[in-house]
DNA sequence: GTCCAATAAGACACCGTTGTCATATCGGGG
DNA sequence: CCCCGATATGACAACGGTGTCTTATTGGAC
């Protein structure tokens, strides 16, 4: 059958405690007796059960990724990064999608924990911000680390990049360009990242002493038709703008689409600007200037977190980095 | 400290062996005590450790779903799929990457099976078409069902589309509009589907009495921009193709895009047909004609089939469906 | 009234590890 | 040479459930 614990010791003349000891790599083993043990499990192949091992021990070499479908391009990011820092850890990765808006949610996460034992969680946006995700985490005093949480719970590790700066930055970006009438298309209210990138619009508009518009801002929700809606919208307004921030790249294509759905020429006459960087933002015509968002980095850094045994709530900043491309050129002059 | 079965026993004035019984839904427990238990659980917000259970029982409540990344958006619906159907039946889904190319492929399989115990194991393409994964799975008599698998092992389940027929229809979508020279792009040839949809594009020439052309056929690795280097080989040709059909979606925004840059109108100058329907289809301009092939109902209807108890091995074809949309039109008479 | 199968519930060993404690040996300071 | 801490190893009891076996108790069929 099944190849054991004991059927290592058997071979390799020692008891089984022994080989535990070698298999967690634990002090006190001999050179000597090490070899034998490592080569009996590889003569035999052995693996040892996960289940026995979370039952007798105070680990379970899990840990839990959760997190809310919005764009597969982002979990799928996530998914990689978390994945690459446990796989070096020897350590597996629970994928546990949910519904941020679930009256459930706590319990579903309460019970995945009860059921897998898991060492720790990750959480990724938007779960990073729902009130009874933390609470219940908190309650049951296991280890988690925010992938760019939105509000600063300054209970928990977390891994980010500036959301406000990044807007900053492009929104100046298309200021330095000529642009003085720039639209800008609001992500979807769930997410703390839309505030953000709001507020960084605004905040290089002030600087640059150009007044905010209320009506050159438009409501959307991270996909595509929000952004097309949106788009829409401010090119039929009798004073267009001459450029359109999306706040994400579904947005921003949204907005593309329209604009070569009535006879716009872009950049020439529109400048698109993005965020996030998706594979999308390249497989768009033109393509997408936007703001690269280190989403695999950013997950690999929180796994590692999580990881690390420095017991110290720690807060880590990671760069963004502005790709510009061929949907945004200087103003024409009319 | 943490909620036991015995916790629940004793709450509910019964032996931990009825607990189980309750929690398993066997049969030969009264109503009443079943309805004592279940208040119990209910009051002690009570979950089974998975460990405990995997370790004792015959089951582990897990199963993996092993892939190979290669578009996100078709794992992401794999995955979407997967746990679907894992829900309902109160399992959980181990996501697992893995590299098809590896050489210790069968190795990291077998680890997991024997670290996990997994009832169960979906895979998804290519990595249903690599030898050593299904020799290590078989060599384990595990249950698997393979999802889209280019060859028909016949010992194993696995649920399709039929994408020799998708690929003649798409191929005879654009011969009925008029085209006769129309360009192909091949897909990644570790995927077995490349060559089933080169295939059918060679049957509906073929059937439509079109000679089939090697020129206007070209390799492609299933990305952008493999797409984008074929258009521009195509297109550079001296009898160019009035039509190109990429074998996916991602190639044949590559294509759009190049025809694009050469400033060709699509569709009138050039139609340009897609495969998968993926989001990408309708976030580019204009929107691809392509094949909607059902990931997410494969995805579900093989683990169903793997959950299902029915012994025998079974073959299950989806249906796909073509998506008419903006990027292809009658050839224009010139 | 007897017998037997179906129903209902508990006792107890066991799954494959790790944690704890006990034991043995070794090397060096006094 | 003795003693003690560091090193090295093993025995054995958990961990929290399920599988197997045993023991009552029912309710027809004869």
């Amino acid at each position: 059958m099944r190849v054991t614990i004991k059927d290592v010791s058997r071979i390799a003349g020692v008891s089984i405690k022994t080989v535990s000891r070698v298999l967690n790599k634990e002090k006190y083993v001999s050179d000597e007796t090490r070899r034998k043990v490592e080569e009996a499990v590889a003569a035999l192949n052995f693996s040892p059960s996960l289940a026995a091992r979370t039952l007798a021990g105070s680990r379970s070499f899990q840990i839990a990724l959760i997190y809310d479908n919005h764009s597969p391009y982002y979990i799928h990011a996530v998914q990689e990064g978390v994945w690459n820092r446990c796989r070096e850890e020897g350590v597996r990765m629970l994928a546990q999608p949910v519904d941020v808006e679930s009256p459930t949610l706590a319990q579903e996460i309460g019970g995945l924990i009860d059921e897998t034992h898991v060492d720790g969680v990750i959480l990724s946006s938007p779960v990073t911000d729902a009130p009874a995700a933390l609470e219940e985490l908190e309650r049951r005093g296991i280890r988690f680390v925010r992938i760019s949480p939105g509000t600063n719970h300054a209970l928990t590790s977390s891994v980010f990049m500036d959301d406000v700066q990044a807007a900053d930055d492009m929104t100046t970006h298309l200021i330095n360009q000529g642009h003085r009438r720039i639209g800008f298309v609001i992500g979807h209210p769930n997410h703390m990242a839309s505030d953000q990138r709001h507020f960084g619009y605004r905040r290089a508009l002030d600087r640059a002493g150009i007044a905010y518009e209320p009506g050159l801002v438009r409501p959307g929700t991270f996909d595509f038709e929000s952004g097309m809606e949106a788009a829409e919208a401010l090119l039929k307004l009798s004073a267009k703008p001459s450029a359109i921030f999306a706040s994400n790249d579904d947005m921003a294509a949204g907005v593309l689409s329209y604009a070569h759905r009535i006879g716009l020429d872009v950049p020439h006459d529109l400048s698109v600007a993005g965020f996030d960087d998706t594979p999308l933002a390249q497989l768009v015509w033109p393509p997408l200037t936007t703001v690269r968002q280190p989403v695999r980095e950013l997950a690999y850094a929180a796994t590692d977190q999580l990881f690390c045994p420095d017991p110290a709530i720690v807060h880590q900043r990671l760069q963004h980095e502005l790709m510009v491309r061929g949907s945004t050129a200087p103003l024409r002059k009319s």
